[in-house]
DNA sequence: CGGCTCTGTCATAAT
DNA sequence: TCATTATGACAGAGC
């Protein structure tokens, strides 16, 4: 979107209403293809996901139970839980794959953790637990907070929403169990729940898997994603936990734990946009396809980096399932190749720690640049690459306006066509009626000329000079009429 | 899979 | 002489 705006006004800037018809057709068309690849995507995540809990079974064709799953003993999920899945509206029921991938495999294998959590999270019951746990955790207990809940609920769900909490946090205690086996896991189904909150907001506590549980109820959405930055850069090496992400749960100061970690990320993400999010865990990838690039290093490099990059692309999707990434992931459809050319140096200099922003590198003054990098003291290669970023930055500019000023001359060459074609016809049009009338005038002329020439004519020469030219029949006349009189050769 | 387009980058000339 | 700008050429990536 951002990068079909960019074309949109570059177009706009051209002053070419076609461009911009065809620009906004483009769009249109664009977003309906952006849709249709989310949805793809999203199918083909609930499938891996599925796949990746449920192993197929090669030789039998059936889905055998992933390890984690066999290995808990305990309740993977409580029959009220199931209950509450498959008989409210929840999005698992309304999802007609992951539906019918869930009812085919509820009689015969117990679901696996991260499904029982992506499931769980998908509650409504739930989520009217977390909102009220985001509006009053401050100030009430929890005991409070479930006594609250349980009292505002609609009837039918009040009916099972113990039951349901009960088996929440049962499954809860389960994910944890296989992610966090010496953890003590509390009896009652409120700690439980705290304590999973608090584990998903501790940047200490990895979740039990790499997978990002969402609840996709549209105008309450939780995600628990687990991002780790995986870059040389001192702020995003840390383990950066993207805690709880949601239109209620945004403010960090109300969650009890880890809210610099979670700024931090939120700082990240606003500062490095987009293309540093699915940068993660691509930061070191990129500076080695560069240094591939550049050093040539050889087929094989080549390989062992196409082989990262797989490996890279396939954790994508599951890193990127935040809504606002992904939102972003599609507005920039056209543009994920520049923006990791645009990272490039971004990441750079945050590998080699520059103290400036590459922003500031490329458009600083020169006094002020120059100041700048002689008051800090860097290495050679430091100040090298700030040089190197600048100069490249300056070039991709120059670059641009030069493409662009390409771009004005030739629809103004092409402007110019049409009107020396328009010129044309209007003097092929100008000689045409010239021609016309030269011939109209020497058609008049000779027939002066036959009527003047009709007659004869004789030069008679008088005493003091002058010769006329006289008509003959006039000449013998002694007195010559007034209309007849001679003319003065 | 080849062709097209877009964009960043480099080399080099011009300012 | 240095920094900046302009531009042709090339390569990589996406469509």
């Amino acid at each position: 979107m951002l990068f079909s705006l960019i074309g949109f006004m570059q177009d706009v800037d051209l002053g070419v209403e076609r461009d911009i018809f065809d620009g906004c057709l483009r769009q249109r068309e664009e977003e309906t293809t952006r849709a249709r690849e989310r949805e793809l995507k999203r199918e083909r995540e609930l499938e891996r996901i599925m796949q990746r809990l449920q192993k197929l079974d090669k030789e039998t064709g059936e889905f055998l139970p992933s390890p984690s799953s066999v290995n808990s003993q305990a309740v993977p999920l409580s029959e009220t839980l199931l209950s509450t899945v498959f008989t409210q509206r929840s999005p698992v029921t309304q999802n007609p794959l992951l539906s019918a991938l869930l009812f085919s495999q509820k009689s015969q294998k117990p679901p696996s953790q991260e499904q029982a959590f992506s499931e769980l999270l998908s509650l409504p019951d739930l989520q009217y637990y977390l909102d009220v746990l985001e509006s009053e955790a401050s100030s009430l207990p929890l005991d409070d907070i479930t006594e609250i809940c349980h009292q505002n609920l609609p009837e039918p769900q009040r009916e099972n929403s113990t039951d349901a909490l009960c088996g929440v946090t049962q499954t809860i205690s389960d994910s944890f169990e296989v992610a966090q086996p010496l953890l003590s896991i509390p009896s009652d189904p409120v700690e439980i729940l705290e304590t999973c909150i608090q584990m998903f907001s501790d940047p200490r506590n990895p979740t039990p898997s790499n997978m990002i549980y969402s609840c996709s109820t549209p105008e309450n959405q939780v995600i628990l994603p687990k991002c780790q930055i995986n870059s040389s850069d001192s702020t995003l090496s840390e383990f950066c936990p993207y805690t709880i992400n949601t239109s209620s749960l945004s403010k960090p100061e109300q969650l009890n734990s880890a809210p610099q970690t979670l700024l931090q990320f939120e700082e990240c993400h606003i500062l490095l946009g987009f293309d540093d999010s699915a940068s993660v865990g691509s930061v070191d990838l990129e500076t080695s396809l560069y240094a591939a690039d550049t050093l040539s290093n050889g087929q094989s490099d080549k390989d062992e980096l196409e082989s990262i990059l797989s490996d890279y692309t396939d954790l994508l999707p599951l890193s990127l399932h935040s809504e606002a990434v992904e939102a972003t992931l599609c507005e920039t459809v056209t543009g994920v190749a520049e923006v990791r050319r645009v990272c490039r140096d971004e990441q750079r200099a945050q590998a080699m720690s520059l103290p400036f922003g590459v922003h500031d590198i490329i458009n600083l003054p020169v006094e002020a640049f120059s100041e700048a990098i002689s008051s800090c003291k860097l290495n050679h290669t430091q100040h090298s690459l700030i040089r190197d970023i600048r100069r490249r930055g300056k070039n991709k500019m120059a670059a641009q306006s030069c493409r662009k000023r390409k771009m004005n001359s030739l629809i103004d060459l092409e402007e110019e066509i049409e009107d020396l074609k328009r010129e044309k016809e209007q003097i092929k049009e100008e000689n045409e009626k010239n021609t016309r009338e030269l011939h109209e005038t020497k058609v008049k002329l000779r027939k002066l000329y036959h009527e003047v020439f009709r007659q004869e004519y004789k030069l008679q020469h008088s005493t003091d000079g002058t010769v006329y030219l006289l008509p003959c029949r006039t000449a013998d006349k002694t007195n010559t009429p007034t209309e007849d009189l001679p003319i003065a050769v």
